[in-house]
DNA sequence: AAATGTATTAAACATCTGATTAATACATTC
DNA sequence: GAATGTATTAATCAGATGTTTAATACATTT
């Protein structure tokens, strides 16, 4: 399947547009760095192939959407739910820390979203986050038992999900301290990791609830 | 104690800095709303007291280092490990999230530093985490028993870390999935919280160790 | 009272950035 | 082969931003 010119110019636009976003973030990435990442293409090409330099935001929003939708079938799959934590947690980190250089800057675009959201973060949020959350929610609830209320649950997320983004976006700070860790070698370790962690931590809260409870 | 016109007038800009930084970030922060902000101040003020916007931003971290420096005494003077840990995570929230809007705007600054980091990212490492850092891995490896490795005590380290930090930088989008939690209101239930959930992925993350090791 | 130093204001400058326009080259179609 | 539509280039615009300069007001000192 070949190309024409003009499609060729744009692919190259977008994955420039990608790796310059992640990088810099929204707003500081411009779009003369983007056309010159790409290969000289002029400055003008953004405009023309995507209106504005926001619109080729979004499409890149699109596309991430569209990648992390893949790895949700996996999840879900699972009947036990340790299972899904740990699949979630093991997708988690492939996505942000696999030495695959396109995904971890999509997932860095992500991150970059939190700290400072742009126009299209409710989008993202509506979008991406909220299903996710609702299923997590049941799972940490199955997990953490019957006498589990809904502030624990969502106590127990806060703290995975925390474990999971600490490098994204803590990694300038983290880089200084370790030099000689690796988050995309290390990726495998981390996951196993923050499950045995979190399975500990979700049984001590259980327990402390039983214990308050009786 | 009274101040001269020119003090008033520098105190005014650092506090309105203190917030616009902590509001747009070091990039999107400009100096004409720094300066409108503080009361219709002149738009050479800024540099006039401090010299540039970089050197202001410069000052403003230096207040950070010496109101971080504060909490350390709190949390070394506890003997047991898990006290320092408690101390650690207390301390954290604190500073993270009570209501105190000075104190959460220099935190925001913090944390938008780690996400973003400004040419002084390496003296902020220096001065301020790698200290911290040593403290709190020798505290990990007590936590976790002779038999525990530098690679565990770092990798609890970020697990414990990663939960403190995650409302601070991710709020624009848990903010947007849980509406009614209030960070300021809840610190204190939340400390407690990271504190039951580190401790049993603690015992989780020592016990795998133990039942491989044997 | 004059002189000096400090504080404030207003205007302008230089640079960067996203966007636009006009012109040109290329390919396809009729 | 002319006409039309697409792709690329170059030049320019309008707005924002950090900084600088010049002028003015105020206070203190001599």
């Amino acid at each position: 399947m070949e190309f024409t010119p003009a499609e060729n110019t744009r692919k190259k636009l977008l994955s420039a547009a990608i790796r310059v976003f992640a990088q810099k973030g929204y707003r500081d990435a411009t779009v003369r760095e983007i056309c010159k990442t790409a290969g000289s293409a002029n400055i003008n090409s953004i405009n023309y192939y995507f209106g504005s330099k926001a619109l080729l935001y979004r499409e890149i929003l699109e596309r991430i959407f569209a990648e992390y939708d893949t790895y949700d079938a996996k999840e879900t799959a699972q009947d036990r739910p340790e299972d899904r934590l740990k699949a979630f947690i093991t997708n988690f980190c492939i996505m942000l820390y696999k030495e695959d250089a396109a995904a971890s800057d999509i997932t860095a675009i992500f991150v970059s979203e939190m700290a400072h959201p742009s126009p299209f973060i409710e989008e993202l949020v509506d979008r991406y986050n909220r299903p996710r959350m609702e299923r997590h929610l049941h799972m940490f609830r199955e997990l953490l038992g019957d006498s589990a209320t809904d502030d624990m649950a969502r106590d127990c997320l806060v703290s995975v999900s925390g474990q999971l983004l600490y490098y994204s976006f803590a990694w300038p700070v983290f880089s200084r301290l370790f030099p000689a860790y690796s988050a995309g070698k290390a990726y495998k370790e981390w996951a196993e990791h923050v499950y045995q962690f979190s399975m500990g931590g979700i049984a001590a809260i259980k327990q402390n609830r039983t214990t308050k409870g009786e």
